[in-house]
DNA sequence: ACTTGAAGCTGTAGCTGCTACAAGGTTTAA
DNA sequence: TTAAACCTTGTAGCAGCTACAGCTTCAAGT
């Protein structure tokens, strides 16, 4: 060990993780990747071990996991003798929840799809499309008063 | 028509469209519902267009669409005799998103149910959730930047 | 040593689509 | 008349970044 660390620089390191120098410091100031070392003029110098925490990090969040259980997640990687009864947890939660957007997301192509077919391209007076927004039934709902589907 | 129209007060309209004040007056202020007339105290007091419109509104927003999208179709559905060609590519392009969504979210499932199964529930250092986390290529991203899954 | 240009710094504001206050004013029913 | 229930505006907050502005530092070339 002590092959020179701490000589990435956060451009560097935001390359090898592929994220930006702004997610980075983000991660930083929200308390998920630790104050990095830094030169005498004051920029942040990094080591491999920062690459491969944010490297999990990013991973994580590919996969979906928000930021507070990467949180956990982290905290759990770092103590590597417990149990890891929680990680499952987490993740079987997390799954739950990916599977429950998926079955209403399929629903939602489902009634978009027939929307989209039926609309026999006339005038927008006639539109089947805006019809049926007009009178759909409300039944997509996540929970009793869960929010739109985010879907951009 | 004219049977006392205007009487609805925010709290009724907010009620009857299955949504709260605040979000009533959010969509005011962007522009997509209209403003309302005042009581000579200055409360907001509807009538059954906007009952129609607001209903619109969250059903659309209850299909996925994007608040910009929801204008776009609001101001066709305001005209009745334009061609709906747009309005079907709107909604084209929705199912679209949809549809690619749906399809890296199920990836992400089957990946995220191998890592469940696979945890043999022993200690975090040899943790395949943990493993799983830290070591998989990237595969599922949205666009070649593309941000995060949003699933809470 | 000096210059240049890229990259870094902090701090703040913006994105989406609401939601939740605070501190007051209005309406309505008893 | 009075109290509860409603309404008003304005502002700040949520997630998870991203994008400035206005400045400083670093690394490489000459």
């Amino acid at each position: 060990m002590a092959r020179s660390s701490q000589s990435i620089s956060i451009g560097e390191l935001a390359r090898r993780t592929d994220c930006k120098p702004e997610t980075v410091r983000y991660y930083e100031r929200i308390g998920i990747l630790r104050d990095a070392s830094r030169t005498e003029g004051g920029q942040r110098r990094y080591g491999e071990d920062a690459v491969r925490r944010l490297t999990f990090i990013r991973h994580a969040r590919d996969f979906g996991f928000s930021v507070d259980a990467v949180r956990e997640l982290l905290a759990m990687s770092d103590q590597p003798d417990m149990p890891c009864q929680e990680v499952d947890a987490i993740a079987k939660h997390h799954l739950e929840k990916v599977e429950s957007r998926l079955q209403r997301l399929s629903v939602l192509r489902d009634e978009l799809q027939r929307m989209v077919t039926q609309c026999a391209g006339g005038k927008v007076g006639s539109c089947r499309i805006i019809e049926v927004i007009s009178d759909h039934q409300h039944c997509i709902s996540e929970t009793a008063h869960g929010g739109a589907h985010d879907l951009g």
